[in-house]
DNA sequence: TCCACACATCGACAGATGTCAATATCTGGA
DNA sequence: TCCAGATATTGACATCTGTCGATGTGTGGA
């Protein structure tokens, strides 16, 4: 697997698609969207955003272990998922990984969720 | 099981929890919401969501059958998922079905997961 | 150099999920 | 009353997913 820049979310949520009210969604869309989707419908990652997202800033692997009742390994796994799917960001410092939400990409998300007001 | 009016969404998405970055989701809430995220992170059902959300009113299931290349049965079921979950509704008139997005449905989806700007 | 520690990866497993063929249910018309 | 057609349900199957114990990989300090 070829190694990437950090920092840069595998999918770019932002320039995914347009929004669901404003035209039928093409398969490979859907796809991309369903994906990043499917990273977040799980409780365990929701609370593992929503700690590292509430505290707007960077959250140390540490202390997001006991977030989640949960062995390491899994919220391990948990955290690679989101990483993957561009809504967190992993930096390693020393023996820590600090972790963050990637600026925009729960925006993104929420703007093609939204509907127009009627 | 009980019959239950078929326009009151089984999960009232509005009255789920506070954003993601306003505070820590709790358990269950996040048990709640990955419920409903997960009925929308499927290809086939954004696909279904986005053709009636963007036909901006009632769509026939019979449509629906083609706008995913899926068999008749396999449509039916990721309907009722999306029924279930609180973001179509059905409507039964004659021998048709006609599905429509639960009105602000999507929009509660999109505000819990924007973040405030900077 | 060696050790302790934080985190990631691997392997395995049970349970959930998407899919379809076959069948059931219900409606409107003949 | 019977039939045709639209949709829902059932049952079965392969695949995906969440979980954990065991192990691997680095880092910083002694």
């Amino acid at each position: 697997m070829p190694t990437s820049p950090a920092l840069l979310p595998v999918i770019d949520v932002t320039a995914c698609c347009a929004p669901l009210d404003s035209e039928p969604l093409a398969r490979s869309d859907a796809e991309a969207l369903a994906h990043v989707l499917k990273a977040l419908a799980d409780p365990a990652r929701l609370q593992l955003v929503s700690h590292v997202a509430s505290s707007r800033g960077e959250v140390c692997a540490c202390d997001l272990n006991d977030v989640v009742g949960l062995a390491q390994p899994t919220v391990s796994h948990h955290l690679k998922v989101l990483v993957d799917a561009g809504i967190l960001a992993r930096e390693k410092r020393g023996v820590w990984a600090w972790y963050r939400v990637v600026p925009g990409a729960l925006g993104a998300l929420g703007g093609l969720l939204r509907e127009d007001q009627p």
